[in-house]
DNA sequence: TTTCATTGACTACAGATGTAATCTATCTTT
DNA sequence: AAAGATAGATTACATCTGTAGTCAATGAAA
């Protein structure tokens, strides 16, 4: 799989919400603050196809689009890779930095202290 | 600042562990398994030079090469930013990705349970 | 001192990325 | 039916990235 680019992910985030939609649905789906033309939504998804990393489905005279890889496997791959180039594959010290500036929640805390209970045992 | 990108993140990572280094120097500090020329190490040396994210200290006829950015700031943000874009800035989901696939190791899960007592108190 | 090696500066060049515009076929509306 | 809207296909183009090559100055070696 071809590495998914900055502006593609915003893509797929749509997608990963809700799916399959059409073009004109993807772009209605991106936060406002993206002030692209619909025109390079459409040239980011023909990307994204090309890539293999949404599907079409033909509706009439356009494509649904889906993805086909799943938000869990990619952010998995993504936190793998981050952890390992800048904090030797160690989890700590990424979560340290998480929770150095802004904290981590107490619903954040909890849930790492099951988590790390599972992982024991 | 600009982004740093892939390769130039390992010529950074040399002169994080190490620094200030001469560009030969950064050339043999880089892994083995890394083939590039000595040209193509010189071309990221100047890159973040020109990006801001190194500084050149004037050697003789040569420069000796130091980070003008911390490792600390620089993971710092790269975990943030991953953090927000893909686990809607929970610690808990990305760790559980990280630990899903290899496992973290015990030295890392005490790491972790330290933080968390010191997170609480 | 002539030659060789090393350094930074400048140039190269293909592929990825951000950001569209244009073209063509087809619906939709009048 | 003619005109306009809309979808995908194709094309564009500047910048970034990966990966070097060439050049000119200088220091080292013979």
């Amino acid at each position: 799989m071809k590495r998914i680019s900055q502006s593609e992910l915003e893509v797929m985030s749509v997608l990963w919400r809700k799916s399959p939609l059409a073009a004109s649905d993807v772009i209605a789906g991106l936060p406002k603050s993206k002030t692209w033309s619909d025109r390079t939504v459409k040239t980011l998804l023909a990307r994204l196809v090309e890539k293999g990393a949404l599907s079409t489905i033909p509706d009439g005279r356009r494509y649904l689009y889906a993805p086909l890889i799943t938000q869990e496997t990619y952010a998995g791959q993504a936190a793998r890779s981050l952890s390992e180039r800048l904090f030797g594959g160690r989890a700590a010290p990424l979560v340290a930095h998480l929770a150095e500036r802004d904290g981590l929640s107490d619903e954040d805390i909890a849930e790492l202290e099951a988590l790390l209970k599972e992982l024991k045992s």
